[in-house]
DNA sequence: AACTGTGAATGCCTTCACAGCT
DNA sequence: AGCTGTGAAGGCATTCACAGTT
């Protein structure tokens, strides 16, 4: 595989995005889409998509603009470079949206395990995941080579889990947890902060208006 | 109150972050916190922390750093100029997660009814909120005085509901569908793409290990 | 001595603007 | 004529590095 130069976290999050859209354009029966156009969808600029294009070295191909099967092609071949085995630990109401939510739309990617302190969680069904006490987390972790972790519980308990994927060999984590936690080199991390994010919107829908 | 200077939205949502914080500290009974401890904390650089909290204007008064009290209420008021009430339209697994996980913490930013098209969703009361119908959202709204709201449903609704909220006149939008909205000029709109947020990490987690 | 506040430097990301292609 | 691919410019955000403060 030709190794494209890093690909910035944002280029990332957008070529998903661009990916998905396009799955949708195909399905309606689109075969060929211009940059300005996808930008238009998006809401960004042409010059924007055209760069984050350029990045994974696919190149439009005639004056109809890019091809979208093939684009959609190489998209999929620059991400799923991807392991993708999920283990979701945190069987709250949060846990069990999340569960349902990406379970329900995504094959190369998959919550397969399922993990909580709580007893009355444990040994259900969730979207065809099965649930387990957090003690097997690592035999589990091997035996069904799972490499990401999501974490869905509460901000006091967040770091402990964090350590525990960490030494079961797990290579990313997505935190869903109010609070940042620390992990090895190594192991990428990211987060997703909730109430961040609607005080964010609460600061700025505030400040627009005062504006104009 | 003093104008501060346009915050960017990545010092907003690490202020956001420093208070539950510093909130947390202040309940173990610390008082006083220097900028390496608080950027030891979130994995941030001290010379990071220092730089937001001057935007705020906020000025350590002693040796000691930054008086813990006086700190979380400077960036309360800098960020509590906002208004507080806000919709949720979709009660689905996600959304009724968000409620019930936003509603436990929070005081001055409550979510306070949802909105779904199911009528076996409406007349329950989840975390203390009431749900309608959408049909009568806008008599809601401004019933309510609710100026903020939260999109839930799945992808192919979401334009509907944003412009159905933006007809409402809220001010703001945080869109937890997969494809981004568009609104008119002035509302402020943001969004929590959790499936892209799954890639990113296991595009990344995946890079690295390589790497070493 | 050890911290903060901050101008200046750096680095990253986006946008411009235009040559080249069809 | 109208699009893409891309070097260069511009704009933001982070980090450096040090003067000022207690």
């Amino acid at each position: 595989m030709k190794k494209t130069e890093e690909l910035s976290e944002r280029t990332i999050e957008r070529l998903t995005l661009y990916r998905r859209l396009l799955s949708d354009l195909r399905e309606k029966g689109l075969e060929h889409i211009y940059s300005h156009q996808l930008a238009e969808f998006i809401s960004n600029t042409p010059a924007q998509i055209r760069r984050d294009i350029m990045m994974i070295g696919y190149v439009a191909n005639s004056k109809k603009g890019y091809t979208i099967t093939d684009l959609i092609e190489k998209i999929d071949s620059v991400l799923s470079c991807c392991d993708s085995r999920i283990a979701l630990v945190g069987i709250g109401n949060l846990g069990r949206a999340i569960l349902s939510y990406f379970n329900q739309q995504h094959s190369a990617l998959r919550i397969v395990a399922a993990f909580d302190n709580d007893e009355s969680r444990i040994n259900r069904v969730i979207a065809g995941c099965r649930c387990y006490p957090i003690r097997i987390l690592k035999e589990k972790v091997e035996e069904e080579k799972i490499s990401l972790g999501i974490i869905t519980v509460p901000g006091q308990s967040a770091q402990d889990v964090a350590d525990i994927l960490a030494d079961a060999g797990i290579r990313g984590i997505l935190n869903f947890a109010p609070v940042p936690v620390k992990v090895p080199d190594g192991l990428y991390a990211d987060r997703i902060d909730i109430t961040t994010a609607i005080e964010k919107v609460a600061y700025f829908a505030n400040c627009k208006s005062n504006k104009k």
